[in-house]
RNA sequence: CGGGCUAUAGCGCAGUUUGGUAGCGCGUUCGUCUGGGGGACGAGAGGUCGCAGGUUCGAAUCCUGCUAGCCCGACCA
């Protein structure tokens, strides 16, 4: 975390804007065309390194880490294991399911000075039931869930949109083992619940819709939609379950009833892609509900039970003695894609709009009259009581205009400005500005430290 | 993979038709004035014109080949 007592931390030092690492751009780059795309070229979050891969630059890593370490909190919460596999696989353990012929041209293979076959990995349920399959004897050992957040690549024909169909992209990947049908499908409603809590803590709305299940295989799958005009699917869903909201309530993952509850609550309400749409189960919705727009996919939840166990031997033996395959699943968030999804689903003509959750840092300082002592040691005060209290502040204290300040503010989208100038100092006064609403309002430093304090107690 | 297009300074672009030694805006550096929503003035720095070959006295410009990237479609987390 950020730590306020060594003023020379590097923290500390970077959270100046006139020693961070900010290049934002006035003008919007030509190759960028939807929004998000161009707002983290603009707001100096990412640079392309070629088509479909971008270097992360330091505001754009932050917000990736947040949503890191936001997944994992909620995986480890559900019970699952992190553990991390390696980017480059041999092809040896896609012959043994079928699927490295099966796969394409997505798949990016790599020869090694060997000659063996290599690939970087597009997924991970063959190195996992390999791992697993050689450790795992016994039903007693299960349920077992094991998880890594890694890159990935997928060799599309035509990246684009940024970060949201890169060819290389951040993704968290699961898997689960169980001993039989019923066990998996609470997996699955496990991870449902898991991945709605996870979204709601980003302070988004992502609707598990009915979906296809692709390449990966198998009966049951939902894809987690987050409404924005820009979203390359088609959905069609039933108005009500905007006001589904899992909140505060206790949820015990282990308890097959509240989680096949839950479950439940959200699958009811119709929500379809359009791959899996039905017309005539949506026109028996009221029409007052019925709902059309466009979404994009931020992850996805499979069972598929043995496809990969039964070719992969991956087995284990039951409270009779009898040795029989495991039921598996795999879960999905796109991680990389998120932050692109993010922005879409909440920005403005000025720019990012990021929710207290990911945002890269919690607040902005604005001196609008660098060089004058007063407003300077106003600014430094605030900045050290800030970061004292963990509130990750911004200040911006570059030799800008007023003008200049807020639109580099707008643009990256922190959710509250402090602007501290000569003028409220004459009176002691500050302004705290919401990003969101525009909202501003004068008080003293100590009280919109306070202000802070608690709008950020809450996410 | 089909169709279309682009490549000139960090970013956005003009110059290519008609060959003559590279320009504009923004950004950037220095100075002065300014100071509550991208300010003004002055002085600078910055380019193998994507790469290779060819034509020519001379190529950003014409020709050939290559590479990279973008858009529409089909495809996809």
């Amino acid at each position: 975390m950020i730590g306020g007592s060594n003023p020379r931390s590097r923290s500390h030092f970077f959270m100046r804007l006139s020693r961070y690492f900010l290049p934002v751009l006035k003008e919007t780059p030509s190759d960028a065309h939807i929004v998000s795309h161009r707002l983290m070229l603009r707001a100096g979050m990412i640079r392309q390194a070629a088509a479909g891969i971008y270097s992360w630059l330091p505001l754009g890593f932050k917000v990736l880490r947040r949503l890191e370490d936001i997944v994992h909190q909620e995986q480890i919460r559900a019970g699952h294991d992190p553990m991390l596999m390696p980017t480059l696989q041999s092809a040896d353990l896609w012959r043994e399911s079928g699927r490295y012929d099966d796969y394409g041209e997505e798949m990016l293979r790599i020869t090694d000075r060997h000659g063996h076959d290599m690939l970087y990995g597009p997924t991970n349920e063959e190195l996992i039931t390999d791992i697993f399959r050689n450790s795992v004897q016994s039903y007693k050992q299960l349920p077992l869930t094991l998880y890594h957040i890694q890159w990935k690549f997928r060799d599309e024909r035509r990246p684009r949109f940024g970060v949201m169909r890169g060819r290389e992209f951040f993704m968290k990947d699961g898997y689960n083992f169980d001993i039989d049908k019923a066990a998996a499908m609470h997996a699955y409603n496990r991870h449902m619940v898991s991945y709605l809590r996870t979204y709601e803590r980003m302070g988004l709305k992502a609707i598990p819709m009915r979906a296809d299940s692709g390449p990966i295989g198998g009966d049951d799958t939902h894809e987690f939609l987050v409404l924005a005009d820009t979203g390359e699917s088609e959905v069609f869903y039933d108005k009500r379950i905007l006001d589904l909201s899992l909140g505060e309530r206790a949820v015990d993952y282990d308890d097959w009833d509240q989680c096949a509850a839950i479950k439940q609550e959200w699958t009811t309400p119709y929500a379809r892609t359009d791959e899996t749409h039905d017309a005539a189960l949506f026109d028996a919705i009221p029409e007052e509900y019925r709902m059309t727009s466009r979404g994009i996919e931020v992850g996805q939840i499979f069972y598929f039970g043995t496809k990969y166990s039964e070719p992969m031997n991956a087995r284990v033996t039951n409270a009779d003695g009898d040795l029989v395959p495991v039921h598996m699943g795999s879960h999905g968030i796109g991680v990389s894609r998120l932050v692109g999804a993010i922005i879409e689903a909440s920005h403005d003509d000025n720019g990012i709009i990021w929710p207290e959750a990911v945002t890269p840092f919690k607040v902005g300082i604005v001196n609008l009259k660098q060089g004058d002592s007063e407003a300077d040691s106003a600014c430094e005060a605030l900045y050290k009581e800030l970061t004292a209290k963990g509130l990750e502040p911004l200040y911006d204290d570059r030799e800008e205009r007023a003008g200049g300040k807020f639109a580099t503010m707008d643009l990256i989208g922190l959710p509250w400005r402090i602007t501290v100038g000569p003028r409220g100092l004459k009176n002691g006064v500050v302004e705290l500005t919401s990003r969101r609403t525009g909202e501003s309002r004068e008080m003293v430093p100590a009280e919109a430290i306070a202000e802070l304090e608690a709008i950020y107690s809450e996410v």
